[in-house]
DNA sequence: TTGAAAGCGCTAACAT
DNA sequence: ATGTTAGCGCTTTCAA
């Protein structure tokens, strides 16, 4: 009764009477291109062509038990690291000639387990960003159908990681190297996993160089939270900080300026990510430039190589660039005041 | 070869011989309950329920022509304006049984073209938001297939609209009411066409009420192109700026800020959208919410009409609301010098 | 109220 | 190298 005639679409066996061949051999014609003969197979494809025959991608996925679509799950569209990851998996899906069907979990740990175990009967394979499910049922998913994670890494589980940890300790080196020998890391929000292998891979480097790092936090991801906590970071007596996330930096710029402390002349200041308003602010921040396209991509191929029946092999660990711009300056000489140049 | 055995999911006939009864009354106690009597109708429930039977989306879209799929176009997910509204249109396709298919444009109007045709053919329905295609090609599309368009008008098509151009000159009534008479709209991205409804809205608005609209730009959407036109701005003698969007502010925040010009004792700064940092900002802006949670609801709501063969109706209108903050203060009564109070 | 059977458009054995 | 046939799991006439 709709007013949609979906264009009386050409079928297969449309292409095959006019081709005066079986629907057979069209559909192999398509799909195993070698079993037809050269020329039966050219005519076929001019004629398709010509008819304008597009395959029922529905009647393939009936016959075949594979829908050509893939699961895409993340927590948020809010945050700005999940757009372009988002967009690079598209794009990587488009090209395998799959389509992805996104769900959003609104950070809700319930929720994104119910859609989960919903998606994981209707496509072919899923991709779940900064799961908050627990571990057992992921493992259990994982069973099912194939899985793939991303930032997030459970046992041996097919998984993309993006490693903060080390790019945390290449901002803690820089800073280091220009003699910074006590620095803040302001941690995020409270459960978040992502926070501990980063403290411990900057103690690490502390202790192999002779510096402290002070942790302040934890804080939630918010310009506010960071302004407040300027209070605390300026109280600290550290000559530098590392803060969990843009917002949280763009919060200490402003909060550690109305507090007096200059940056990067007092307090050198630093993001373990890179939203792009980062590189336009006053200072300009050095951050940690996170590939999530890489990351994407990474995670769309390996999914296609668990499709393929191939077993997961290790996680692909996507390393961040360390971007160095004005915000972040060699430490004043013990002992000289704040003011002097 | 797969590993995966996609837990032999139980079907239709396996209810039906469980449940002693055919296949289509299996079917029909699902689909028109009616058509069943209410002990068999429980039982059969009951039965599936307990072998936890899933009806195949596949079978099912073969079988009604309808894959319950809603395909979902944006040009991209970098721009904070689409993430909520994507967000919005899941949950409330979720709620319809229906899943998105979310394919994204890169801003490019070509692709977006490629896009939408293929989609198409692969959905029950599209929605389309801030287009650029060519009106002729949506007329096409919507022809062979329900669609929806969102912030972006063509003809009589289906449409949600979000009424910047109202909410801006709210804005100007808001400036114009504190004195202002002379105010600056720094204008965006050369090919867009929402400048020119709000350009003239706010011209309407001025000739009322006496005041004067100067219009900077256009410029790209970027911090760092708010940072340039502040130059422009500071030498335009206005007292107040309405800039295209938040990182055009963000940036006029900062570039007026090193030039000396205070915000908003010197000028008042309001955006015509909402992206949430400037509520941290210093001072915090003026800003026109933009209810893209309600957006992306009509537009799912409007397109489930039009699968209903419902005719498409008026474009949904939804109206921006004013958010004043510090970032816009009364006009200083004219001769009164920058600095004092 | 229920059952039987056809068919959606394609793929993949199996046959030739 | 190509044709024949049997489904894939559901919905929907049509019969009973």
């Amino acid at each position: 009764m709709g007013h949609h005639k979906k264009g009386q679409s050409v079928s297969i066996s449309d292409v095959a009477r006019v081709a005066g061949v079986a629907k057979s051999t069209v559909s192999r014609a398509f799909i195993h291109p070698t079993l037809v003969a050269a020329p039966t197979r050219e005519r076929i494809r001019r004629i398709a062509d010509e008819m304008g025959f597009r395959p029922s991608r529905v009647a393939r996925a009936l016959s075949t038990g594979r829908t050509g679509l893939v699961g895409l799950v993340v927590p948020t569209l809010s945050n700005p690291f999940f757009g372009p990851l988002v967009a690079a998996m598209q794009q990587a899906a488009e090209e395998e000639d799959r389509q992805i069907v996104l769900m959003i979990s609104e950070l809700s740990a319930e929720r994104e387990t119910r859609i989960v175990e919903r998606l994981s009967r209707e496509v072919d394979g899923l991709i779940v960003a900064t799961s908050l499910c627990e571990e057992a049922f992921l493992r259990k998913v994982a069973k099912e159908i194939p899985l793939v994670l991303v930032d997030r890494k459970v046992g041996r589980l097919a998984s993309v990681l993006i490693d903060t940890p080390s790019g945390v300790a290449a901002i803690a080196d820089h800073l280091i190297g220009m003699g910074h020998r006590r620095l803040c890391y302001v941690s995020g929000p409270p459960g978040s996993w992502a926070d501990a292998p980063r403290i411990a891979a900057l103690r690490t480097r502390a202790e192999q160089s002779g510096a402290e790092i002070v942790v302040a936090g934890p804080i939630p991801p918010t310009v506010d939270a960071g302004i407040e906590i300027a209070e605390t970071v300026a109280a600290a007596g550290v000559t530098a900080v590392i803060g969990y996330n843009s917002a949280t930096v763009l919060g200490l710029l402003h909060g550690l300026g109305t507090r007096g402390v200059r940056v990067p002349e007092d307090v050198s200041v630093a993001s373990a990510d890179d939203f792009i308003l980062l590189q336009s602010t006053k200072p300009a921040v050095t951050v940690l430039h996170l590939p999530l396209e890489e990351a994407g991509q990474a995670a769309v191929r390996m999914l296609e190589r668990l499709l393929r029946g191939e077993r997961p092999g290790r996680p692909v660990v996507i390393g961040p660039r360390l971007v160095i711009r004005e915000s972040t300056l060699r430490a004043r000489p013990p002992g000289q005041q704040a003011g002097q140049s």
